[in-house]
DNA sequence: CATGAATGAGCTTTCATTCAT
DNA sequence: CATGAATGAAAGCTCATTCAT
């Protein structure tokens, strides 16, 4: 009756707690939980009501922003199109999220190293974000939209681009366009840095 | 950059205070300083002898760390060789670091998205990592070893592809070959993504 | 003596909340009240619907005993026979009692020391336990079946001895036979200790 | 270094730290943590620096009390004189000690009917005061000034017959003469309640 | 009438930091 | 110089209690 059953969490308050994603963001699981009830307008007593600790509400955010990401990368992912469309459409669709879930993004991304949490957020990431991209590159491949000898490794460096792309976008330019961003993202990943020579697709510079 | 400590650090304590790096890589700032006497074996009371708090220890760590690799990539850069061998060197270089330093590297990108900091993590990040990519880039597009029309762009996307290729190998694959996945990694940037057309460079999918 | 609950106590609450006694003689006024709900059953608002407050519920737990052993140990010593034989059944009756209620005696006892209580302690036991005894004990005076000097003071000893009595009992041998143990009481107390001499009653050893 | 080893409390600290008896005799565990700084102006952080909890204050001040407890009884039986003197002299110095730990004393009292607690009152009232009790009382019986067919049971009559007594003590007339009580509860252990007849060491009224 | 939900008010405990030796 | 001892300052969490339904 008091910290064993999960009570479910009612939409209202559902809504407020996301306003903690701030406070969380600025000092990770240092936030005081003080803080996280005056950001939210819930009294501290009432998110132990719901929560069994202060580290289970960041796993709530965690776990709502990776949820929303899947959603939105995937819908991105499962658009119509080319393969090499819809992969632009989740680069695009997945740095519009960042720049709009700065605090959250921020948090997952801190929280990426951490050992203990409570959301496997390896997980979570490859759910949300590696999977879209994957489906989006192997229906490329498919098409010919798109040529990719080592899928994996190209979800590594297409995801990998996005987040410092991101980060960037966020620590440094706040107002910048985005979407000038993705294409500047894009318009590399695509291409490749190798010189255009006669044997395509050296990855070695050694003869 | 080096947030100073007021006294010098005897040679054998600063070889004591690294490692204190697994101890802040698991928990951040919010190790304690007890955790870290521990594991360091130099007493509380001795750090804050040497440190003026807390979080001077974190920032010598993350300082050293960032210099060390500057030293290091900077060196590869500068190396003989072709801009391209040069920036692949410098990749395999980053690589090997990131193994070589798991628990402070885990720390640096932790603090990445931090917004207060002793160590301008962003600052030490641009002058350890991305200007040696620049450096060997720029040397790439000059001896037409590499075709790069957006040079920053183009070095978050190698930097964010080391990162999580770095990560992964960190949190998922401790034991494996981090040359391999050095090679995949510019295998998929040095070549791009895009399917061989006549009309190169078109980054956009749409005519 | 009653701390009179504001509502009429309905029988089959009244009897579930005995079943708090075990928890508040664990820790006391220390016990939660979330313990007695669910130790009783009794949802924890509904306790508050019936008791104004925890002190509540014990004082009705600690009342309750107090009555019924007023009735039964007045019961024993108003019974036919002798005053020494009427004393001893108050003795036995006494001890089967707190055979009987082994939590709430505890409860008792443990209240004993306290200085605030919402019931009386002292009195409460003066009227349940010395009073019977006080009772037998004038009657064994009067018809020559006790020598007693001292009445109030032989009251205390017997209440004494058969508490300690009691409490070995529930401490130490649950399952022990409780009218041995007051026979060995009634033994010591009747013969007394001193050596058999000339001169009786000296009560200080010196001549 | 936090609160594993178990510090030696420094003698002062050891003095102020029985000042904290009244506290919890009023409260017992209830007393608030601070006011057993207040009481014995010992810093709250400094109570946790040598206690690794609040019930750890409070089993320290139990444990002190009853091995002072078994000194000064001990020492009483050990002393010279008749048993049935040596008897005496324990129990009026019980008394005394009583007297002069009234707040220390109810504490242990009201502690002893408690399930879970770090001392074990039960082996420490044994050791402290039943002991010097039965050693005396043994003496008592070699000597003939005594005679007792079943020791335990007189030991515990005559513990309960000094309990009884010091709480009315402390209860009711605390400035009553407590040696007075003693000669009280003496007269009647040593005299017995029952009638004097030709058959002595009747314990049951039937015949 | 009974009760699930919500919360105000504290209290224990932790920890970074200081300082006398 | 180095450090064991001591403590001021928070902060997480608990729990008795209230009230709308």
């Amino acid at each position: 009756m008091t910290a064993s059953a999960v009570r479910p969490l009612p939409d209202d308050l559902a809504h407020k707690v996301s306003l903690a994603a701030e406070v969380f963001a600025e000092r990770g699981l240092d936030a005081r939980i003080d803080d996280v009830a005056k950001a939210t307008g819930i009294p501290r007593a009432t998110l132990y009501y719901y929560f069994p600790g202060k580290e289970h509400i960041l796993a709530h955010l965690l776990s709502s922003t990776l949820v929303e990401m899947a959603e939105r990368l995937g819908a991105a992912a499962a658009a119509e199109g080319s393969g090499r469309q819809r992969l632009e459409a989740v680069v695009r669709e997945h740095l519009r999220f960042i720049a709009e879930h700065g605090p959250t993004y921020r948090l997952l991304f801190a929280e990426l190293g951490k050992a203990a949490s409570l959301v496997d957020i390896a997980a979570g990431v490859d759910r949300s974000i590696m999977a879209p991209l994957r489906t989006a590159m192997r229906a490329g491949v498919d098409d010919a939209s798109l040529h990719v000898d080592d899928v994996p490794a190209a979800v590594s460096v297409l995801y990998g681009a996005v987040l410092v792309a991101g980060m960037q976008h966020l620590l440094l330019d706040g107002d910048g366009d985005i979407d000038a961003r993705a294409d500047g993202v894009l318009s590399v990943v695509m291409s490749g840095l190798a010189a255009p020579t006669n044997q395509r697709n050296q990855n070695r510079s050694d003869p």
